[in-house]
DNA sequence: ACCTGAACACCGTTCAAGT
DNA sequence: ACCTGAACACCGTTCAAGT
């Protein structure tokens, strides 16, 4: 039996990056993580100090790891939209990087990757100063907000009430095709596309 | 030294409810809920089964607790903003719910109470159908994203690279009032009334 | 400089036993 | 029907002791 060679602070993120992809950061626990690594608990924690600061490290490291974005499309608009687009799919690849993200407040930290190249974007469609600020904002809440639900949607239990239950007619007010179209399930990448494409066109269309 | 009343599911709910309006849902644990009622812990599992179940409990309840919604201005498009503005000012009088329901992947149950004053406000638009669904996914996808991750922020911590460093010159693109806009802290009430009319405006003059 | 085991103060949950 | 304490199988973290 050779002697282990010696951790490396690398080394314990790498592990920890394959258990959270495996079970979420929820069910990485430090015990577990020593014993994949072979090693004694108390040795992680000289390498990282302790689990939260190796969660927080984890983030850091997943978020460098994202590409560059580049935008895509004819007009400044449909090149903000690509970038959304990216983002999502970006987000998307990495389950539980949004959840880790979340759970640690950092959804600013998710949405820098994108923030350069949405800025010459909607300097691009002649829009400057707070006004472009805003939008920006805009855009930045209104991709992470649809990612955390749309995240959240699919590991939801079974939906209590019915969605028949919740879809009488009453509600839909004798729209049977609303009715269907509330009950079946949602098609969340056109969703977010008609969501994203309706906030562009007007931010960007509006007067100052 | 009276005996202890017996306990009652009831009160088990509202113990908790107590205890995770101070603290939020993390911390709330048997233990502490059992000291708080005065009793073994044992007996809390007789009444509300476990944790879990007992936070679900929790949800059912306070989105029961949330009053109706009642729409507000003349246009169609005005009404919708209220009702999204209204939403969101439910939710954010219980500022453990959003975390609460996020963790328990029921997104969905937030936006009941505002789904059928939403379904009569597109209708009276005169949208209807498939496409009167999609506006109110739509808009429910932007609330309840925009409660996450204005949430989150509320609490991040300290920003990891400081805001300066991030809306440096190259960045900004020499707009110096973007620079100063981004870096100073978001107006998130005017950006969610923002974002919520230009998506509003878009989807419901947009014809078929 | 790096690793270790023992120990501390917590968890949620089960279960047999009480009344 | 309702409550109890003991016990189980977990946690994260600290610390003195090793090399």
């Amino acid at each position: 039996m050779a002697a282990r060679a010696p951790l490396t602070r690398e080394e314990v993120l790498t592990a920890a990056a394959a258990l959270v992809r495996q079970d979420g950061p929820q069910r990485l626990t430090m015990r577990k993580l020593a014993a994949d690594l072979g090693t004694a608990v108390t040795s992680i924690y000289w390498h990282v100090g302790n689990r939260e600061s190796l969660l927080d490290a984890l983030v850091e490291r997943t978020v460098a790891e994202l590409g560059e974005i580049r935008p895509r499309g004819a007009t400044p608009a449909e090149r903000v939209v690509s970038v959304a687009r990216a983002l999502r799919r970006q987000l998307r690849s990495h389950p539980h990087l949004v959840a880790m993200v979340h759970e640690r407040g950092l959804t600013e930290r998710m949405f820098l990757p994108a923030q350069r190249a949405l800025v010459h974007e909607v300097h691009a469609a002649g829009v400057r100063g707070a006004r472009a600020a805003e939008v920006v904002r805009a855009v930045q809440f209104q991709v992470v907000g649809h990612v955390l639900v749309e995240r959240n949607r699919e590991r939801a239990p079974a939906q209590s009430p019915a969605e028949e239950e919740l879809w009488d007619t009453p509600t839909a007010e004798d729209d049977r095709a609303l009715a269907r179209a509330l009950a079946a399930p949602v098609d969340t990448e056109r969703l977010f596309v008609t969501s994203v494409r309706a906030l562009v066109k007007s931010l960007l269309e509006t007067g100052s």
